[in-house]
DNA sequence: AACTATTGATAACG
DNA sequence: TCGTTATCAATAGTT
């Protein structure tokens, strides 16, 4: 496309053809992830060198999954022919979910800017484990604060169920004597009660928690 | 590339969107030809666009030949490692992956809006969590490769530069005799070969780096 | 779909 | 292999 106009045929020259194939493998490769980009499809491209080496581009998860949605997909039109073991469902539709999920985090990578993955230098990747760095401690947080909201409801609840009790016992008092104070404290102790003191417990380890520190948590009940 | 610069991202007009995946798609396939007739090369191309419609092309008889020489060719690197794939169900599976995207999607409105709308419970700020530290593992690994890379490429300049400054040495003692032998190396030892320590350094540390701890990395003095 | 103004790709060369 | 440059090819915006 340059010094002179190409003809459409096989390069003599052996150099000067393989040079050639670098080049144009490269476009080619260059435009198929452009095109997957701007329109939003899935492109699978495999090519054999005149040696038979193999240069392979998938766009959208692997090259093995794109060869299934395409066997399933040109496939509609055939009837049974040699099939027999392709023909699953769900697991052409995790194929499909898989891909899904690489779009998404190709989404993802937008946040940071817009450069394909490929071709990223050290500081950019640098750049990128800095914001998720910072995205993970935001999302730590938001759990952090999530918990912190339920464990000060339960507070207020175990408030109100105090005074309730008191109130309760009170009437009992009034109604009975002093005949049954000692079960009301005996259910003060396995009942509804028994949460308070893990709250207690749960309470001040937050504040290390909602620093950087990894923390799986299921010691205090909590599945995070 | 006319009247004005393309952005590398998805097009969001629809009308805009199909018609430029229909030029591109033209203009890709016909790449494709012309690069298999001027260098003899075999290629397959599968296009899926956003709807899901199947657009393939093979250079040389069917696609299937050549997924089946595709498979065949690319199973000879790989190692014992998907052979005995264990039986996972699949449609639990694609549930699984459902769940991902579901929780990838979220995650994404949640960096792009502020993150005060979006209301994540406990466990899939968890999941969201792990998910980002894989992916930040992916991006400490990608980053350990380009150094490595960049850390070989010193090594054989450093035995370039070694290889001419004995032949300057050499020169040096031809025309002047033994006077200046001991300043040249002096200027070894300060000058450009100081980085050669800090590299034997840096070798042995990066396969416990590449593992999944977190480093800083800045004893290595790279900025990381 | 057809038409350009531009950008992008690349053949030849170093 | 890698960079540069003169040219040609692809195509974005528009009609």
């Amino acid at each position: 496309m340059a010094r002179g106009k190409v003809q459409l045929r096989r390069i003599e020259n052996p150099v000067h053809r393989q040079v050639t194939f670098c080049k144009r493998r490269a476009g080619l490769l260059k435009k198929a992830r452009e095109l997957s980009v701007l329109c939003d499809a899935d492109i699978g491209i495999i090519i054999f060198s005149a040696h038979g080496k193999l240069y392979d581009l998938a766009t959208t998860g692997t090259m093995d999954g794109l060869i299934e949605r395409y066997k399933s997909a040109s496939g509609e039109g055939m009837t049974a022919d040699g099939c027999g073991d392709q023909r699953v469902d769900p697991k052409q539709e995790a194929m499909v979910l898989k891909q899904e999920i690489d779009l998404l985090q190709k989404g993802l990578r937008y946040i940071y800017g817009n450069r394909a993955n490929e071709h990223m230098n050290v500081d950019e990747l640098n750049a990128l484990e800095r914001y998720l760095e910072i995205w993970m401690f935001n999302i730590r947080s938001a759990k952090m604060q999530i918990m912190i909201q339920e464990i000060q409801a339960l507070k207020s609840k175990e408030g109100m169920l105090k005074a309730a009790n008191e109130i309760l016992q009170e009437k009992i008092v009034e109604q009975h004597g002093l005949i049954d104070v000692g079960m009301t404290i005996a259910d003060q102790q396995n009942g509804h009660f028994s949460t308070v003191p893990l709250i207690e417990e749960i309470t001040n380890p937050l504040t290390i928690l909602s620093g950087y520190s990894t923390c799986r948590g299921s010691e205090m009940g909590y599945s995070f």
